[in-house]
RNA sequence: GCGCCAGUAGCUCAACUGGAUAGAGCAACGGCCUUCUAAGCCGUAGGUUAGAGGUUCGAGUCCUCUCUGGCGUACCA
């Protein structure tokens, strides 16, 4: 239907000089009484025009050579805007297009062709994901899909980093549990991993191996199979909520193939890099910043800023035309600096689009829950997937938009988990399929011939919800505004359930019960391809 | 102090990117199944969009200031 006003309107400015330079707006209006489409078009004429926009509005009008097969009325109202009627029948086709297209319903080749890398999770192994994680694991994942869904062949990509304190705190922090499982006293820093997980890994290494690892070194054999342990739970984890990533790329290969180096050589070139406390600092002052920055510690290790500058280094020149990097808003002044480092060795920092989520709150009996890995106070991910399920984490973490703070209350959640809105999608997905099996019992089939049959309010309203579809997957896509599929999803099931009590299937005319079949299949699928986008199963049955 | 994000119904959130009477779910109350899924539908009630100015035909949306909350402001990541 827009397509068709846009083209109308394109036709149009052969006639009115002044439409070439406009800037021209379709949207649905709130009242369904102003009509399918409106255009406030002739109200932002009037300052260039100097003239009443209802006149202008009918100037457009009759410069407008419009099909009355396709629209029924244009109307100007209010103030000056344009309303425009579709012929109710012109509108059903989009049932025959829906049901060619079936599951690419939706989809745009708009971007084909583009390489897109979205980098996400990107926690380093020192502990289960936590719920915080979850949020990131989500969003990250279905901004991937919603980008494939316009074209992008994307690839999923997790950083991590091996090495370092953190990593060697985890080696000892394994040794010293097994040790006191073998009977030893031992001292547990306060500022160690204080995770059950740690003792599980070290009951595991007493179940394989006894004793003889006593004399192992914390940073070697303990480092290393307390990373391997905890990747396999972390990919576990990921698998349970359809997360699977392309990529794991290891910040140390950074260091092995000299992309580190070459990096500080470079800045060093271009008088950015300085020595100062024994430390070597990064000259951000001279990149428009506040002060400069240290990138490698005077301990000899470098900072987060020197590897991530490197490893983006890499994004580019694997050939991606847009990089995807989506992080919690605690690293929300992390990313102007590397940003500002990989830009001043001459690549293009507008291909890098960085996402912040807001954080997650979590609640739990009324009171906000405080988290951090190292205390061992958090609520895993698994954990959450265990006591509501994946189909639901799925969809809370995707209903609100990423810059929005996020309250995640854990009793309700459990409690009331039949009461999430993902069921009610859902559930108008299972009843759509059990109409559609009830109704072939009956002899009866969708059938494309008589769809003009559908002209009830009920079943205009439906139909004119599937024509948002596609532009509500393409608007979230290009703005990360992933929430706007589920909200889309929720209007759309709600339209439908709508149609369904009032409009009978069984019992109807023949023609008419087989036109609204032929509707049900294409809001069922619809539903199913938003569902997919989202990472949430479309069930059968409820 | 400074930077980023937010503040909309009792609670959790929307609002087509500046449009027409600000909408859903939950919670409350009242209706609707002898036939296709009632995990549904319909109705009632609930609002000075944190506050004050400004921009214009028109502001929840843009600008300025104030207040409140979250996250930062490291030789942690």
């Amino acid at each position: 239907m827009k397509s068709y006003l846009v083209n109308l309107f394109d036709e149009a400015k052969n006639k009115l000089e002044y439409l070439k330079e406009a800037n021209i707006n379709f949207s649905v209006p709130n009242d369904t009484t102003h009509g399918d489409y409106a255009t406030n078009l002739a109200m932002t004429l009037t300052k260039v025009l100097k003239r009443n926009p209802r006149e202008i509005a009918q100037e457009i009008i009759d410069n407008l050579n419009a099909d009355p097969k396709v629209i029924e009325k244009i109307e100007i109202a209010g103030p000056g805007f344009l309303n425009f009627k579709f012929n109710s029948e012109y509108v059903t086709s989009i049932i025959s297009e829906i049901k060619e297209k079936g599951d690419l319903f939706g989809k745009s080749d708009k971007y084909s062709g583009k390489k897109a890398l979205v980098e996400f999770v990107s926690a380093n192994p020192t502990g289960p994901l936590t719920v915080g994680h979850g949020r990131n694991a989500v969003v990250g994942d279905t901004l991937a899909n919603m980008l494939e869904w316009i074209g992008y062949d994307v690839d999923r990509e997790y950083y991590f980093n091996n090495a370092g304190r953190q990593m060697r705190v985890l080696g000892d922090s394994v040794k010293q549990r097994y040790l006191e499982l073998l009977g030893e006293k031992i001292d547990f820093p306060e500022d160690y991993y204080q995770g059950e997980y740690i003792k599980d890994i070290a009951q595991k290494l007493i179940d394989e191996s006894g004793d003889s690892l006593k004399e192992e070194d914390a940073e070697g054999r303990f480092k290393d199979i307390a990373e391997s342990e905890i990747f396999a739970d972390i990919k576990n984890t990921l698998a349970q909520i359809n997360i699977v990533f392309d990529n794991f790329y290891n910040e140390r290969d950074l260091y092995d193939d000299g992309k580190i180096d070459w990096v500080v050589n470079s800045l060093k070139e271009k008088d950015l890099i300085y020595e100062k406390d024994d430390a070597t600092w990064f000259r951000l002052s001279a990149l428009g910043q506040d002060q400069d920055k240290v990138i490698i510690k005077s301990t000899g290790e470098p900072t987060y800023r020197l590897p991530d500058i490197a490893y983006h280094t890499t994004k580019f020149e694997r050939g991606y035309d847009m990089i995807v990097d989506l992080f919690g808003s605690d690293h929300n002044a992390t990313y102007p600096d590397v940003m500002a480092g990989f830009k001043a060795l001459g690549y293009d920092e507008e291909k890098v689009k960085v996402v912040i989520h807001q954080f997650v709150t979590i609640m739990e009996k009324g009171e906000v829950v405080k988290m951090s890995t190292r205390k061992a106070n958090f609520i895993t991910l698994d954990e959450l997937v265990e006591e509501v399920g994946a189909d639901v984490v799925r969809y809370f973490f995707n209903m609100r938009s990423v810059s929005s703070h996020l309250n995640f209350d854990i009793d309700l959640a459990k409690k009331h988990s039949e009461e999430n809105p993902v069921f009610y999608l859902q559930y108008a997905h299972a009843r759509i399929s059990s109409i559609l099996k009830m109704t072939q019992e009956q002899d009866l089939n969708a059938c494309y011939d008589n769809l003009k049959l559908l002209s009830s309010d009920e079943e205009q309203a439906l139909i004119k919800k599937l024509y948002e579809f596609s532009r509500s997957v393409l608007y979230s896509a290009e703005n990360f505004e992933i929430h706007k599929i589920a909200n889309y999803l929720e209007e759309l099931a709600a339209q439908f359930h709508k149609f369904y009590t009032h409009c009978r299937i069984i019992g109807s005319e023949k023609e008419l019960a087989e036109a609204r079949i032929a509707l049900c299949v294409a809001v069922k699928t619809v539903v199913k391809n938003g569902l997919a986008i989202l990472g949430v199963s479309a069930p059968d049955k409820m």
